[in-house]
RNA sequence: GGGCCACUAGCUCAGUUGGUUAGAGCGCGUCCCUGAUAAGGACGAGGUCUCUGGUUCAAUUCCAGAGUGGCCCA
């Protein structure tokens, strides 16, 4: 069948909703699902979001890349399983639905129930779910929705369990005191990821304290801190053994500090008096009295000494730091290193306990301030600032955090450290410095990973303690609780099996599930697994795709998801848990500042899509720095670029196809010729393989912008230089053998470009194969296979001869532009210098395109270049300076001041002696680098070997027939504005003009007849059109036969 | 405070064994071309390759330090 027409008024996102029916409606997705069932197999995991929010851009992007690779894959015949996940548990949900219950606390939460609160969160995790399928369906990713894993899913759980337990028999978990962030209005502590999340920069108070020493009469140290509340629980001061401190006389005290933050407390540096100087050492091991009664009796474990510190600086505050072993990650540090006790007199809440008998039941931070007013009252208070710092608030609920040791269940990262940093080792990221740098690097200094969270909605720890004696067990498995519990177990969440208990084996106590729930990182790192169900089901299955061929997701992920899948990965089977990893940056708003809903500095995806269409933002988001884990501005003029540069010219290389196929009749199914003669054709088959090999190429390198890149660049051949070239071919009203050959070659070049794109590009590649392709070909382009580099269609010599040419007639037309002779105005000839034969010969057999390039009437050849070129020489320092290093810089003086004689004669291999600091350095053509310069007043162009120079002498004959294409081309003009069909023939009229012009169009009165496919030119007054002429501004018109 | 990345034309970015005329696209200016093209092309202006040191015959490139920005960690 012969190609159908086209529109050439075409709107790509109308366009892709077309070709999205399609797909559905014949299951294409499946169909090459099933292309490649089980075998060859190319693993891919999806690492689950969060439903709770709507897709953006930040999706969208790892979602192209994500979809891309497996697309690819897939045509090269793997078998790309993609399932999608949805990470159910977490923080995120419960913050949601305590918003919408109006649950601001744990203890609300508990008292509305958590069975409810529970159900709550199920019953509207998945509430985004239409709008995720329709968004990620509509860029045009390919993905099964339809059997997503959900991280509640009880089989999902019981594969936590199970990898929970493998950890545990590892000897892998362990329960801890640790100092970590702690949130009280959430009463939970927070993982060191989330913590970061809400850095920000407050006003606290910051006070200096004075200690009084024991044994010394009226001997304050000086102590600083932002956080009074801790002060009650203060056991140590910390000094460091190497700053200098000095002791000073005022009013009759003394007072300790750091001798560098002398200034922060006196103005006049010059008044006081020094007592005494020394280094910290000195200090170590003395006793002082506690500032608050309630810890007293802890004096007799070692409490109230001042102990060394390396944390210690002289940055601020007093170079002495109030130590409080139960509120900080070093001060529970020193503590351990002392053999301090530790105190924690504050509840889940954040409240002072019954210790602290003044404050019990008052909020630490609310505390604060009567903290400070008793210290004032009791002269404690030596100076009260306010001091300006980042800390960290919840991410949630923007509560400040606080530091505190907590109960915490933790996997010991230690010991498995090693196996992750190999597991590393064996990944390829990219872009490549992500492993040993930021990822590398985090692996190295990770510390234990605080699995617990003392929440609700989430994955229970599946731990029962005896009530009665230390008995723990870590149960693995629903039969297994089953068993030791008596029960039908249907579900895993908390208000399920937090009732079920288990008989001590011990001691014949009954043994509870600890409180706590499992991190949901922990899960999403466990999804290779537990979206298998595995080990309990298809064990088969999880062998063979574990570790995954490829993942992708942007950078944040290097401490959530990539971290969590390397860490079980290396815990369970000491292995990495995927190969290759494509890692993408953020999407900024166009302003460099975060998109956001409230700035509204972006425009909305679906704007987009019905703007530009997916394609555009695919190809616009792959062709940047992003998918090498790059920041983006996020423009949409950028996007509407994209339309402009490759959807636009790729449409109208098709259309031009197809228009011309379709006024010929020529049919792919009968009209496909073998032979190709035209080095045009030949031509544009080798760059088309060599398309398929450089694609191949980046897209195993998973270096997608490159391979949009090579799109970019072959398109650009395409379009500007096959086809403005062949043009003539196609309209030639003879239906001869080099038109067939045309058809064929643009046809192949077309059919095999888009296949070569369709990963990247499925829309616009699907809709141009729809009418490209031919029986007996796959209904869908992405059922297609990936071209192979047909390395019998490469002609690299022919590929370096079209490079030649294109630079020869970029020449030439730089030319004609200088001396303002413009191209249709044809000259008699174009003069080619080059002394290199290989070049000339090259250039002999282009001479047509020359010829037809530059509008001359002949080529002719000259060797002798100095006629129109300057020589001069310097040296090639790339390759003579590895000969003589030092020499370098005297030889390139020498070789500057080269004579014509001097360079002739290199030029002719014979080589040069010159002489520096006695040595003798034999110089070769190789040595220097010719220029060329040329001569003024010439109308001649130089690039290093070959110079171009046109013969601009006119005579009437050559004006004559300038006249005649440039009255042609006002005709075509005209021919176009009416909207004329390219075989619509015409009658042409024209004004009274002079005798050139009517000269010029007589001597060309059958070309132009044919070139415009006019019956006849007279002289008539219906001419009504002003054009002008060589300077002559005369009248035409056309009219439709 | 530490780590990672970036810094190249007005803007967005390429630029690998270190080699002397540093590129592309967009934008701008001038011109050309238009029988595939809501286009296309040519030419031009526009660069202390962030700065300072070092290594080297030679540094945009390698090393060290500084600055700015982003991300991550604390």
């Amino acid at each position: 069948m012969p190609l159908k027409n086209v529109d050439k008024q075409v709107n790509f996102s109308k366009l892709e909703e077309k070709i999205l029916d399609f797909w559905h409606k014949i299951d294409a997705f499946k169909k090459t699902l099933d292309k490649n069932k089980k075998i060859n197999q190319f693993v891919f995991y999806d690492g689950p979001p969060f439903a709770t929010g709507l897709p953006h851009y930040g999706h969208l992007l790892p979602g192209t890349i994500k979809d891309i690779i497996p697309r690819y894959q897939t045509m090269k015949g793997k078998y790309v399983e993609r399932v999608w996940g949805w990470d159910c548990h977490g923080l995120p949900v419960e913050n949601l639905i305590e918003k919408e219950l109006n649950l601001n606390s744990k203890k609300e939460i508990e008292n509305f129930g958590i069975d409810k609160f529970n159900e709550a969160c199920r019953s509207s995790v998945l509430r985004y779910v239409a709008e995720w399928e329709k968004t990620v369906d509509r860029m045009g990713r390919w993905i099964d929705f339809k059997n997503a894993y959900l991280t509640m899913n009880p089989s999902y759980m019981e594969s936590i369990w199970w990898v929970f337990k493998s950890l545990w028999d590892k000897k892998l978990v362990y329960e801890g005191f640790k100092i970590l962030p702690y949130c009280y209005r959430c009463a939970t502590p927070l993982s060191n990821f989330e913590t970061n999340l809400g850095y920000k920069d407050v006003q606290d108070p910051a006070i200096t304290v004075s200690f009084k020493l024991k044994n010394e009469k009226s001997t304050y140290v000086l102590a600083w801190t932002t956080t009074p509340w801790t002060l009650p629980s203060n056991l140590a001061l910390a000094v460091g053994e190497d700053i200098d401190y000095v002791k000073i006389e005022d009013e009759g005290n003394y007072f300790i500090l750091a001798k560098a933050l002398i200034g922060r407390y006196y103005k006049d540096v010059s008044k006081i008096k020094i007592t005494e100087q020394f280094k910290g050492k000195k200090l170590i091991g003395l006793k002082y009295e506690p500032l608050f009664p309630y810890f007293k009796e802890l004096e007799k474990e070692n409490a109230f000494t001042i102990v060394a510190g390396h944390h210690v600086t002289i940055e601020t505050g007093t170079g002495v730091v109030h130590t409080a072993p139960g509120f900080g990650e070093d001060d529970a540090e020193i503590g351990k290193a002392n053999k301090l006790p530790s105190v924690c007199p504050v509840d889940e809440e954040g409240k002072f306990t019954k210790e602290v008998s003044d404050y019990a039941g008052i909020n630490v931070k609310e505390a604060d301030k009567s903290i400070i007013k008793r210290l004032k009252d009791e002269k404690k208070l030596i100076k009260h600032e306010t001091y300006q710092h980042s800390y960290p608030h919840c991410w949630r609920c923007d509560e400040p955090l606080i530091y505190r040791a907590i109960t915490s269940w933790f996997v010991d990262i230690q010991k498995i450290k090693q196996s992750m940093i190999n597991a590393n080792k064996k990944i390829n990221w990219v872009p490549e410095h992500l492993k040993e740098g930021r990822f590398g690097k985090w692996l190295e200094q990770a510390i234990d990973w605080s699995i617990s969270r003392n929440r609700y909605w989430g994955c229970p720890i599946p731990i029962w303690k005896c009530d009665k004696c230390e008995n723990v067990k870590c149960i693995g498995s629903i039969s297994e609780l089953e068993k030791l519990s008596g029960k039908k177990v249907n579900d895993l969440h908390k208000h399920y099996v937090d009732p079920l208990t288990v008989k001590c084996d011990k001691c014949n106590g009954t043994m509870h599930r600890i409180n706590e729930v499992l991190d949901c990182w922990f899960e999403s790192g466990a999804m290779p697994y537990a979206q298998n169900h595995y080990p309990f089901e298809n064990k088969e299955k999880f062998e063979k795709t574990y570790p995954a061929d490829f993942i992708a997701e942007s950078l944040d992920q290097t401490r959530g998801w990539f971290y969590t899948l390397v860490v079980l990965g290396a815990a369970l089977f000491d292995k990495n848990a995927f190969q290759n990893v494509v890692v993408s940056g953020l999407v900024l708003a166009e302003d460099g500042k975060k998109m956001s809903k409230r700035l509204r500095n972006y425009p909305e995806v679906d704007y987009i899509f019905d703007q530009y269409g997916a394609d555009a933002l695919r190809l616009y988001l792959m062709n940047s720095s992003l998918v090498k884990a790059g920041d983006l501005f996020f423009s949409e003029d950028g996007v509407k670029e994209v339309l402009r540069n490759f959807h636009l010219p790729l449409w109208n290389a098709y259309s031009f196809l197809v228009t011309y196929s379709v006024v010929d009749g020529w049919d792919p199914e009968k009209d496909i010729v073998s032979e190709k003669s035209n080095p045009l054709d030949i031509w544009l088959a080798s760059n088309t393989e060599k398309l398929v090999n450089d694609m191949e190429k980046s897209l195993n390198e998973y270096d997608l912008q490159k391979t949009v890149r090579n799109l970019y660049k072959y398109l650009d051949d395409l379009t500007n230089w096959y086809i403005r070239r062949s043009r003539r071919r196609f309209w030639k009203s003879e239906n001869d053998a080099d038109k067939k050959q045309a058809y064929t070659t643009l046809y192949q070049a077309l059919l095999k470009f888009s296949i070569l794109a369709c990963p990247i590009v499925p829309f616009l590649t699907e809709e141009i194969y729809q009418n490209l392709k031919v029986k007996n070909m796959p209904e869908t382009i992405h059922l297609c296979d990936y071209p192979i580099e047909n390395k019998k269609l490469r002609n690299l010599d022919l590929e370096k001869e079209m490079e030649l040419i294109q630079k020869t007639t970029e020449m030439g037309r730089s030319i004609r532009a200088k001396v303002k002779i413009n191209l249709r105005r044809p000259l008699n000839s174009v003069v080619l210098v080059t002394k290199d034969m290989d070049e000339k010969k090259l250039l002999l057999k282009m001479e047509e395109i020359i010829k037809e390039e530059l509008n001359v009437k002949s080529v002719t050849y000259e060797e002798d270049e100095q006629k129109l070129v300057n020589l001069s020489c310097k040296a090639n320092f790339k390759v003579l300076g590895k000969k003589i290093g030092k020499y370098m810089k005297q030889a390139a003086d020498i070789i500057n001041k080269f004579t014509i004689k001097e360079i002739n004669q290199l030029e002719n291999n014979e080589t040069i002696q010159i002489e520096i600091e006695d040595q003798k350095i034999e110089l070769t053509n190789e040595d220097i680098i010719i220029n060329r310069e040329e001569k003024e007043g010439l109308t001649v162009m130089n690039q290093s070997t070959l110079t171009v120079a046109l013969d601009t002498h006119l005579t009437q004959d050559l004006i004559d027939e300038g006249i005649a294409r440039q009255f042609i081309r006002h005709v075509q003009n005209l021919r176009k504005d009416k909207d004329l069909n390219v075989i619509d023939k015409i009658s042409i009229y024209y004004n009274e003009s002079s005798n050139d012009i009517e000269n010029a169009l007589k001597k060309w009165y059958e070309l132009i007849k044919q070139e415009t496919l006019a019956l006849d030119i007279s002289k008539n007054s219906k001419a009504d059109l002003n054009v002008n002429i060589e300077d002559e501004e005369i009248k035409i018109g056309i009219e439709k036969k």
